[in-house]
DNA sequence: TATGAATGAGACTTCATTCAT
DNA sequence: AATGAATGAAGTCTCATTCAT
């Protein structure tokens, strides 16, 4: 039986995948033709369609593609205990990432699939949801932290929430768009506009925190 | 041969951009045929390609029409007397910017153009140099802020500026992909977390808030 | 204005269509490709679709085009006064039809636009109309005859037409498939069959026709 | 190597040849894949490649398939007594064969076969030869009718045949395309008209002849 | 200047057939 | 014998651009 087992499709579905997200990431969607997939992954052009109906599922397939942004969550989520190292945590790894070489393709990609959503509304079903789950568990540990007295109780999380992930959006175009940005700095401004919605970190944190901690 | 003037011929190559923006907002860049173009705006189209060389150029005619944010930031600099006024303008110009329904072609596009902007280096040139300008001059303000000792001292203006800008692209992308997001409460949020860096903005937020008496 | 005349456009259209009956009579209609009917009509492939739509929607025209049948049925229609002289020239001149050398292509693609018809409603519609449209006609002339008491009442004019018209079109296959046929002999065996259901035309036809009525 | 019986071979043979009957009468042999015909059959792929080397092949051996005229041969055969019996018995079969839903798919196909058989030899011997040698059965039959009398021997027996196949094809196309047609009426006709060819058979059916010569 | 018919390169997708298992 | 995944040639159609009028 010359089935295939799940793993080797799966993996050869990736092969695809990857091969694409490198095409795309170069090309752009519509400058990448699928002879250009098959020449980048090795596949044969029937091969390509066996495992993708249309040249646009490939993308919607891409846009549905999770794995990349899973670690990120997850290490979010196990971060949780404290709400204010949660957001600390969250800015370190969204920074992390945006610096990170190896997501170059990633996210010259992402911002095709914002534009790409525009006419294609599996794409921005897929975006836009996973958008929404993001900030909705942002929005939770901003409550969270409202309710542990930490953060401002006249905060909305829903709008801090979105502001952040904005933030990591225009972030995310800005690199794409090969703008060098001194994400240390960014980090900075970011957690000390942060802190300003923070109770008992006073609006002059310097003021207090370098002597306290003896920084 | 009849001649034409130059304002008739500004008059109908505007005439072609506006087309061009409707077709392109409705059915993106790549999906919009010179011929949607010819029937949107009327003329044929033999004369499209007397206005514009190649279909791409008008895309970044587009992006180089500078007519659609040139309102804001003149608003932006004859306010420029107070660096903290101006900063609240901004942020009040660009929130209602972003909640025009007379923009969304303006607002979808430039998605648009972010993505395109990917493999076509003049519209990254338009788009990196746009966004630079606007940087710089909201950088300057907020020099101007610390040199008022109105802002913190210890502030990166141009990590300031970026932020603030990756915040505004954030924000586009998100009402352009059709999200409903509550301007008013991302406005306040953003308002607060910038008082954060104001100095003395004791009396601000932190100073009237009940809790501010435990400290 | 370039815009060409209506002239001009029909031309270029037969000049198509006919180049597509050359190629779709010798291939066959799914053998045929495009690019064979651009070569033999030598218009480019662009033009070919400025013309028709798709690929089916040269074998429908093809199937509606009338013109090669208009003729026959003319001729037909002029000699109407007599009705059983309307009749002989009726086979007469489907005999002669199917003995011209010039509607091989014709015959041929008729017998594929048959086997089309089944999967394609408009090539059916197109057929079936117009056979529809000659039985009716031949039926009246049927019913003319009988009402001249020159036809035997009891023959029903309809079926008597749907059986002429089946012979038409059994004959139009045989001939297409390269059979040869000895028209003057079937033609001779239709005209004794038709005979048979003349009024005052007795059983042995021959012996009292030619002499006997002095024609 | 399991090795199967020919009779399990031939089975599975008629399965796939069953199956791709209703698949080309409902799509049509060029839109039916063979991806159809293994979701038809039920057989694999692969499996297909075992029965037939190429998707010609099967429409061949459709056209050969002779098991679904033998009966209506068989039948006439056996029936070769009188001719005149043997010419009403002929009409009556293809007029019972044509009524049979049964044989919807038959006659689609058969359609459908007369096309292919302009453009591949192989269909168009099968057909042709299937045809004739129905042909000069009927031929015998007429010619014995003349030898006994009964038919007119200035009738030439191959045109007859011709004629008599010409109808029964042209009604089966009719009947493909979906045409209702009233088959009774139809034989009557085709009846009366055979009559005009016997001898002693006058134009005016049996009853009013023997008598009417005196008028 | 303006027009719109013409062009042809090239894209996506299908599908008959093969072959390793 | 049977399977079904893989192949790649080939077909239809689109569309940016040109050019004769």
């Amino acid at each position: 039986m010359p089935k295939i087992t799940d793993t080797q499709r799966e993996t050869r579905r990736q092969q695809i995948l990857d091969a694409a997200l490198r095409c795309f990431s170069r090309d752009g969607f519509h400058s990448t033709t699928t002879a250009d997939i098959v020449r980048e992954s090795g596949v044969s052009q029937g091969t390509l369609y066996l495992y993708f109906a249309t040249k646009d599922d490939i993308i919607v397939a891409l846009a549905d593609d999770r794995r990349h942004g899973e670690a990120l969550l997850n290490a979010l989520a196990e971060a949780e205990q404290d709400p204010l190292d949660g957001l600390g945590l969250l800015l370190e790894l969204y920074g992390r990432s945006l610096d990170d070489p190896g997501r170059v393709d990633l996210r010259r990609v992402s911002v095709q699939g914002w534009a790409e959503a525009l006419r294609n509304p599996a794409i921005q079903a897929s975006i836009v949801g996973n958008t929404r789950a993001v900030q909705a568990q942002v929005a939770r540990l901003i409550e969270r932290g409202q309710q542990a007295g930490r953060i401002r109780a006249d905060v909305d999380p829903a709008a801090l929430a979105r502001t952040l992930a904005a933030v990591f959006q225009g972030l995310t175009l800005q690199t794409a768009l090969g703008e060098r940005l001194d994400l240390p700095a960014v980090g900075q401004v970011m957690g000390e506009m942060l802190r300003g919605l923070f109770v008992g970190a006073a609006g002059e944190p310097q003021a207090q925190t370098p002597e306290e901690h003896g920084r």
